[in-house]
DNA sequence: CTGAAAGCGCTTACAG
DNA sequence: CTGAAAGCGCTTACAG
């Protein structure tokens, strides 16, 4: 078996110049209807398909889109990863996907290793908050020059990096946590917490919290400073703060957990302590927990649809290769608050 | 800004050729350390970093590997991405992924994608059994000669493809339903009933089914084909599946759901039946459903570590690049039944 | 509508 | 230890 089949072959087993066998790939230039079946048959019997380093070094861009994440093995951004595929394929593309551990160095080789791959465009959930002044002024400005060295568009997931002009979706958390937040000091509540993460280092941090404040405030309640934790938003911290903000002498009656393996930190801390959600204390967490959802565990939730952020982004980075001199879009979704039993 | 810096600017700035950039840049022959050392300050002051499309096309190797995965919304298989990248970034390899929704057309463009990109090797789980006889012949063809004709080194995870000289990885199902199956009968369940997927379609179906078989047969007990229910590893079918399970007059005592969108599907219908697990009804789930352990909901299952399955296949996968000529290697996992109430 | 030639940015014999 | 030159497999002006 020969190597690897190439143009060349491709051109004299169709006795056509490699030029026209390009063009009938590409679609580029009109070929006469008899040549271009010919050379389509050829292409089809040798089962012959370009290599996409030739092509991406000539045309100067690959076929690939970069998505830079920082989780894995958390559904939410599997189901993303889910969305973005669905349209994906429909326009040949080829995800390229790094994985953050929410670590900077990490994301700051991911954004070069994308560079160097020339990509089509990025989605991009960035590990940290680089704009806030919580992140060291110097991986800022590296932040920044790599984000510049990208020459594809880049679409932000998920968490914002205010100030720069590029195109976003993210859910409204300020609204609905608070929602969230309501609909416990409409059931009576007054004592509310929050399970959250440092405002300084995470802006998703800080549009929670605002949600949480508005409600209060709105109701004409205190915000306690007791009775916020900053997590991490991983289960084992939050599990930890449960076990702390559980054991308060005048605890919260209420508990607004800011992310999944918040939410189930909580619930293994509320587990544990023998007692039961909403029995002995209440709790709205950010994102759907589906296997609670299905055994009926009446668990309330903010319902954000991850699959559909990862679709929505995709189009927006399609939107944006398309016309790259439109204004930038900042998509919001608006996530509904599911209560099953307050 | 230039557009984008390349060897040749580097070249001409540091006052070498381009081969002894090159040279430098892949620590490939000697070169003497104040040429070294006057290239990599060179290197780092422009934040150069060598085109790898330029690079694979001259290598005939990308720096790539390739994942195939059926699923990518499955925690399973985030969890499997999840181990891969793990041990991907210390080979400066980056990972192009996938997903074909378990569907052979989105297979078989994806393994000629995988093909075009000339990656380094493909870690791959199969959409279908292509080896069974249930398969179409025409559709088996097509993907034995992709896999032949992809010149890297291939490992399939999870899913078997007999008969293929291939590196693998998989959990020992078998072994894993067997001990569960033991477990009911230990307990003095007679009547079990599986929730499994049909055998000619799946070969994990085939293992799955073997291990309660077998421990079925070695306690002396009759294989009721009525307690046999064949869904497709997807919650919704269980669901429906589970419904005329509990609905049987001459119901199983104790069900084995053999994956977690099973065990979902079974659990939601059960709740909706007003039933609860293990009360009214035993059942030990393949895949452990992290939220349902953590709130104490005592569901037993067998436990497969993906992110293990992961790493391991990784790493099957860098050695066989290193060494070519190597027997090829099995790992059979060995997945624990956790008991947690029966 | 078609082809010859140059070029994309690297690597790798080959020669010195 | 170093460099000039050819080549990897495509695409794209340019010319006809």
């Amino acid at each position: 078996m020969a190597d690897q089949l190439t143009i060349s072959d491709i051109a004299s087993k169709a006795g056509v110049s490699k030029t026209t066998v390009s063009r009938v790939l590409n679609n580029s230039a009109s070929v006469k209807k008899a040549t271009r079946d010919k050379v389509l048959a050829v292409i089809q019997r040798e089962n012959y398909s370009p290599s996409s380093a030739a092509r991406s070094l000539s045309k100067r861009v690959s076929d690939t889109i970069g998505v830079i994440v920082p989780q894995l093995n958390n559904p939410f951004f599997g189901e993303i990863l889910s969305g973005i595929t669905e349209i994906l394929d429909a326009y040949n593309l080829t995800m390229l996907c790094m994985s953050t551990d929410d670590n900077i160095e990490k994301d700051l080789a991911s954004l070069a290793n994308i560079k160097n791959h020339q990509v089509r465009g990025l989605l991009y959930t960035p590990a940290v908050d680089y704009v806030s002044s919580y992140v060291d002024k110097y991986d800022r400005k590296r932040v920044l020059s790599l984000l510049h060295k990208i020459r594809a568009p880049i679409v932000l997931m998920d968490r914002q990096l205010k100030g720069l002009d590029l195109d976003g979706i993210f859910f409204d958390d300020t609204k609905g946590v608070y929602n969230a937040t309501k609909a416990l000091i409409d059931k009576g509540h007054t004592k509310i917490g929050i399970i959250n993460a440092p405002l300084g280092e995470w802006s998703l941090a800080r549009i929670r919290q605002k949600g949480f404040a508005d409600a209060m405030r709105d109701a004409g309640l205190p915000v306690e400073q007791r009775y916020i934790f900053a997590g991490d938003y991983r289960m084992s911290k939050s599990y930890e703060l449960s076990k702390e903000l559980l054991a308060m002498k005048d605890r919260p009656t209420a508990v607004i957990t800011c992310n999944n393996w918040t939410s189930m930190g909580f619930l293994k801390a509320v587990h544990e302590c023998g007692e039961s959600v909403p029995e002995d204390i209440s709790c709205i967490g950010l994102d759907r927990i589906e296997a609670l959802d299905i055994v009926g565990l009446n668990f309330n939730f903010i319902e954000r649809d991850a699959v559909y952020m990862g679709k929505k982004a995709m189009e927006l980075l399609i939107n944006r290769i398309a016309f790259p001199d439109r204004p930038k879009q900042n998509i919001l979704i608006d996530p509904p608050v599911v209560i099953r039993k307050l």
